[in-house]
DNA sequence: GGTCTTTTGTGAAATCCGTAACTTTCGACG
DNA sequence: CGTCGAAAGTTACGGATTTCACAAAAGACC
């Protein structure tokens, strides 16, 4: 039944609660496959494919109570609850992440901070103060801390990733331009602007031969 | 032969062609499958069946030329000229990406920014003036622009989108925590480190029954 | 309570993608 | 000039995902 549930469903859940909390505010009680799927340019057959890995929700000639299958799939996702986060690196990427809105509203919580720039040390950033990054580990030891980010330059990125793991975290948000190497417990994702653009630009390559 | 390259495959190159820019400064000259694919943590076959679908870049017994690879990449990904793109968004997250330094080194050029706030309207952002939201269209329509990169709250994306599609666009980045609708011949990728985060979460509930 | 309509849940088929294994080519060396 | 080792190119297989299509369930209406 739950038998490894394939990485690519995961990471559609998140989608369809976001949809489906939209659709709650929109005061919707009920959403069927279809609707659903049309919302989010998915095929109905997937959207009932990928929760039945979980169970059954719905009812059969009228959809899915949205409410209800919204808190299921927070709980199955586990965005239910409060994560803290710790930020490192805190130079120009950093402050704009800790000054981000859009972490707090859905429960993720940055409680610390740190940087290898002694001048950025003992600052406030985003309400927590800087730390050095010498202290990262043991802060990580004595502290409950959940997810990482890592938003340092390239060259130091995967010493903050080992760092990161070598203090417990399991699951690390990268906003560094490197494939990072982690253990196989570790969970990592990459958020890289411009490789979203490299690849595109494979497709709108004009007036070329081959191009479209 | 060159018939209907996958996307994932298409998502991968630009992986490639960093590495190898990474080696290229490090002045290695030739580089194999097996080794490119440990930096990258990729198999060695992936890898060259990747680049079959392009044509026969290696030489047996040796491995690939490092520089032509990659430039034979560039030129595939089409990332070897200059992309212009535009703004969508000048409040917190767009003056982050306007003022991101990691776009112009490889290629990407903002060279014009709009926004709804008039108060934000002919200021100076990341070096080009911002221009009210309703000339986007026009703009498009009279200047060269390629990709359009969409930072406005979530309310206003798909409209955003929509222009930028009127105007001729074809490729979108968006920053939006929304599922955009484009037509098919538009590319469109989401940046969106919450629903990064929101899929982590699944794989570190501890302490859960079901929990790792 | 029976029938009709709708939409789920699901097994089977189809497709897509990755991996492994084999063949070929290249350079080196004797 | 022939043999050997290494690594690319390629084909075939297998596994993973997606799609399809149908049976079963639920409410609505009479």
């Amino acid at each position: 039944m739950s038998l490894e549930i394939p990485e690519v469903v995961i990471n559609r859940l998140p989608v369809y609660a976001r949809a489906l909390t939209e659709l709650a505010q929109r005061g919707e009680s009920v959403v069927s496959s279809q609707a659903l799927g049309e919302l989010l340019d998915v095929t109905p057959a997937q959207i009932r494919k990928d929760l039945s890995y979980f169970g059954r929700f719905g009812k059969q000639g009228r959809g899915y109570n949205v409410n209800g299958l919204l808190s299921t799939l927070r709980e199955i996702l586990g965005i239910d609850r409060q994560w803290r986060l710790c930020l490192v690196g805190v130079g120009r990427l950093g402050q704009a992440i800790a000054e981000y809105g859009g972490f707090g509203p859905q429960g993720f919580e940055i409680v610390a901070a740190f940087d290898a720039n002694p001048e950025l040390i003992g600052q406030e950033i985003g309400g927590s103060p800087v730390h050095p990054i010498e202290d990262l580990e043991r802060y990580l030891h004595s502290h409950r801390v959940d997810i990482g980010i890592v938003a340092v330059p390239a060259p130091a990125a995967q010493s903050v990733v080992d760092k990161l793991v070598a203090g417990g975290i399991h699951a690390i948000l990268n906003y560094a331009p490197i494939t990072a190497h982690v253990p196989r417990d570790v969970v990592i994702r990459h958020i890289d602007p411009v490789l979203a653009m490299q690849s595109m630009t494979f497709y709108i390559k004009r007036g070329e031969p081959g191009g479209k």
